[in-house]
DNA sequence: TAAATTGGCGCC
DNA sequence: AAAGGGCGCCAATTTA
């Protein structure tokens, strides 16, 4: 029924093919075509091809005109393999994998390519010193098969495998298809928000006349973008300040905070989304950050250049669909707690959990006396450590009443603290802490098969005691925000793969062009909309019960169609 | 002189 | 009301 093949780029841009067994083995000796895009093509019947970088092989596939349905990217594997194991630090390409095989000398990684606005050739070019014979290739596959197997909870690190492999497709696929990108529109904005650009490079006229309203307001000139130089304004006019953030500089009364506020929120969209930015990453009205699957050690994508994950609100107006064509904007709404509700089963969150409508407004209900704010602060100081203000206040309220769910991030958060690593739902491992006896042995305690125990996952990971309390309290924060955002990215992956796998059984022109942690966009024709819509909304429960399996708890979208990405929410 | 760190803020 | 988690980006500053 599955039928797996891999499949290995040779050196003049042909093909290395076997046909593999359940075990990774060749059932077949393997052949060499001279075409690699047509050796994929006239082999439909592959329902999953095995190789070693998707980064690699992929964009030839599409620039040909052939996608694929799944695949299983070695590179990919041996990440989240070493991260299950307790060794993330190590080198993971598949050439050191198999040089970890023969014990023998293991070659570093090549360093992370850094971006190059627009350039889609670099996805081609392979990383020198990761090639390796397909026999090889081969060996490090069936392994890490068994080292699946191996793991505590070998379906799901399968599974999880198998999803961000997916991811890697989808990466490639939106790299290829880019947001649809108005740069006259953009330009509209930047000049609405910053005015006319000066010749030479220099601030454009808004930010000019702020910074002067800045130093009039100071009585000498201020640069408002040199923090020092603000703290030491506001000091010789007998105002103390620790930092210049926004919230701080707000609590103060002098006719100076306006303008530099201001100041700093136009600057950011002029330094980071501005003219330059366009020039680097807009081209034929496509905008094609270089998006990258579990750059994040939680899972959540990165983008390499172009800062795709971070575009202001008030650039979304330059999101602009196609003549004829919508963008489906959809949100999952609440993911995290909805998340926690499903990785911790606590009856009270699933309960709440196990309805579309909003889940603050239902938490608030059952525990907050209707309050809903204090139900979301609540529970979002719970996920991310809150230690100080309201949050906590409202904390004991939360675990009184789910009393399972606060200690399933409180439990990762004491295994942090402790120096033990932390895993989510799939799999995903949180690496080792700084100074925990790196290299070697980690000594992970392997034990039975399949499902949950009740709290997060800890696994030991090589603690060092005696460490200064408040490292040990931040790392606390970060696994207890990793199980919940984690899982999240776990469940997130898996309605991407749902997705354009629905997308392509039913023949839609409609392509995934966005992603953003909870969020998705696909353009797609006008008529193509409602069918969209709703392969979203299935995509995202389909998504839940891969995850979790069997449970109450709903994974709802808000969802918009609409010509312009800022016309959403 | 180049690389690493810091402060700040955009997004989730 | 207060500032907890994850990132990327930019400019300035510090370190090697």
């Amino acid at each position: 029924m599955t039928e797996r093949w891999a499949v290995a780029v040779t050196e003049s841009g042909g093909a290395r093919l076997a046909p593999l067994d359940r075990t990774g083995r060749p059932t077949a000796p393997a052949v060499t075509e001279p075409d690699l895009a047509e050796a994929v093509r006239s082999r439909p019947g592959v329902t999953r091809w095995v190789w070693r970088s998707s980064a690699e092989v992929y964009p030839r596939l599409l620039a040909a005109g052939v996608p694929v349905a799944r695949c299983y990217d070695i590179e990919v594997a041996e990440s989240l393999l070493l991260g299950h194991e307790g060794r993330l630090g190590e080198p993971r390409s598949a050439a050191a994998a198999h040089a970890r095989l023969l014990r023998g000398p293991v070659p570093p990684d090549p360093p992370p390519r850094s971006a190059v606005p627009g350039s889609q050739s670099s996805l081609f070019e392979p990383q020198s010193g990761t090639e390796l014979p397909f026999d090889a290739l081969l060996q490090v596959y069936a392994d890490q098969l068994a080292r699946h197997d191996a793991t505590d909870r070998p379906g799901r690190m399968s599974l999880l495998t198998a999803a961000e492999s997916a991811g890697m497709l989808v990466a490639a696929e939106m790299n290829r298809s880019g947001l649809p990108w108005r740069a006259d529109v953009h330009r509209e904005v930047l000049h609405e928000l910053l005015g006319e650009r000066y010749a030479g490079g220099g601030e454009p006229r808004k930010l000019a006349e702020l910074a002067d309203e800045v130093s009039a307001a100071f009585g000498r000139r201020v640069r408002p973008d040199l923090p020092a130089d603000v703290v030491k304004a506001f000091a010789q006019a007998g105002i103390k300040v620790r930092s210049t953030r926004r919230w701080e500089l707000e609590e103060l009364d002098h006719p100076a905070v306006r303008p530099l506020v201001q100041y700093k929120k136009l600057y950011r969209i002029w330094t980071a989304h501005g003219w330059s930015w366009l020039q680097d990453w807009v081209r034929d009205g496509r905008f094609r950050p270089e998006y990258q699957p579990g750059g994040t050690v939680s899972g959540r994508w990165t983008t390499n250049g172009g800062g795709a994950l971070q575009i202001p609100k008030v650039i979304r107006r330059a999101v602009v669909a196609d003549e004829g064509w919508r963008l489906v904007v959809a949100d999952a709404d609440q993911m995290e707690p909805r998340v926690l509700a499903a990785i911790s089963r606590d009856r009270g969150l699933m309960e709440v959990a196990g309805h579309d409508g909003d889940l603050y407004t239902a938490l608030s209900d059952r525990a907050f006396h209707g309050d809903r704010d204090h139900a979301k602060i609540a529970l979002l100081g719970a996920v991310y450590g809150q230690t100080s203000g309201d949050g906590l206040k409202n904390l004991a309220a939360l675990r009184r009443r789910f009393p399972h769910a606060v200690a399933y991030v409180d439990d990762a958060a004491k295994a942090g603290e402790e120096g033990r690593l932390v895993r989510t739902w799939l799999g995903r491992t949180s690496p080792p802490a700084a100074g925990s006896g790196d290299d070697g042995e980690a000594g992970i305690p392997q034990e039975s098969d399949e499902p949950p125990p009740d709290g997060p996952e800890a696994a030991d990971g090589g603690f060092t005691p005696g460490y200064a309390s408040s490292n040990a309290r931040a790392r606390g924060r970060f696994t207890r925000n990793f199980v919940v955002q984690g899982s999240a990215a776990d469940w997130a992956l898996l309605l991407l793969a749902a997705l354009r796998q629905s997308i392509a059984a039913a023949g839609l022109r409609a392509e995934l062009v966005f992603f953003q942690h909870d969020e998705v966009i696909v353009h797609c024709p006008l008529e193509e909309a409602g069918t969209v819509v709703e392969a979203i909304r299935a995509a995202g429960e389909l998504a839940g019960r891969t995850a979790f399996g069997d449970t109450p708890v709903r994974f709802p979208f808000t969802t918009a169609v609409v010509e312009r990405y800022s016309d959403a929410k």
